[in-house]
DNA sequence: GCGCAAACTTGCCCAACGCGCAATATTGAT
DNA sequence: ATCAATATTGCGCGTTGGGCAAGTTTGCGC
């Protein structure tokens, strides 16, 4: 059975890299790591009273944090992202998208809604919401297992 | 619905790229692509008459023709993967996993498998053979989707 | 036999994504 | 004052993969 879903996970992080090379075709100049951080950034600030941290977005992501906030850096340089001190922590950066971010971040979303929407285009009603929910079950299965492996290799 | 998709999809590459990093810190001597590779040498080899052909390979995992035949050039250095002429086309080549492959790729799965198992560990029975038909067929749909647009873009 | 295409390989150079270390500055907590 | 937390930036590197060009050999149809 595990050999199976590894098999299937294989295959489809095969297929998402195809999607992410079609977006990258399309889109030359929106790297898919600045979507994936806008993404998050927009999350978390709804999420949480504080707003986004880079701290948060390390986290969230599993990037190193020098690479988040290089990867901040670029979306700030290119205004999709606005950087401010946080009142409560002075050391800490509250991180918002823009405008122009939200834009950005509603158009990539429109785009792989518009792939997963032809993917499912002939799927009986229902089956989305089933094969999500047993989607969200194995992404939490295994965010706990690979949190718990980070962990212990933390500890070393 | 494609929204909340969209995401998980994006929560579960992110997962599969930590995982990647843990095979690579617990095996850097064998690159993540090398596994796939002989993941698929093994499944085509196994599925089709002929063998597997490097040509095979490139289309089902998606990768550029040259950088199969250099993956495949690097795993024949490597002792995993033997290549034949094909009698039946000898403009082709047959890729076939040599004993030190077939004893890597069990170690790969068995460590993939490991994984996922210790996910799975406490879901009731049944449960992952039912999130496994649904993303088989999520792969599926996918597949078919991302094989059209490809083929679109072949005839530009 | 010829011409074209298929199958593959290799060299070369590049792109995309990400890591990690070191150093630095500022702030928060004790 | 000391130490830790938060973040940033520079630098160099690693991993994965693309694409172009060129070349060789073989297969196929005329």
């Amino acid at each position: 059975m595990e050999n199976v879903l590894a098999t299937q996970l294989l295959e489809l992080s095969q297929l998402i890299r195809k999607a992410r090379q079609q977006w990258l075709r399309e889109r030359p100049d929106v790297p898919i790591g600045t979507v994936s951080i806008l993404k998050l950034i927009d999350e978390i600030g709804t999420a949480a009273d504080g707003g986004c941290h880079a701290k948060d977005l390390a986290e969230r992501s599993g990037l190193d944090p020098s690479t988040v906030s290089r990867a901040v850096a670029a979306a700030v340089g290119q205004g999709l992202v606005e950087r401010r001190v946080d009142n409560a922590d002075r050391r800490a950066s509250t991180l918002a998208l823009t405008p122009a971010g939200r834009d950005l971040l509603a158009a990539a979303s429109a785009w792989f809604s518009a792939l997963i929407g032809r993917a499912l285009a002939d799927w009986p009603a229902g089956d989305a919401e089933r094969v999500s929910c047993d989607l969200g079950r194995l992404v939490a299965a295994f965010s706990a297992v690979l949190e718990e492996t980070h962990t212990l290799e933390a500890a070393r």
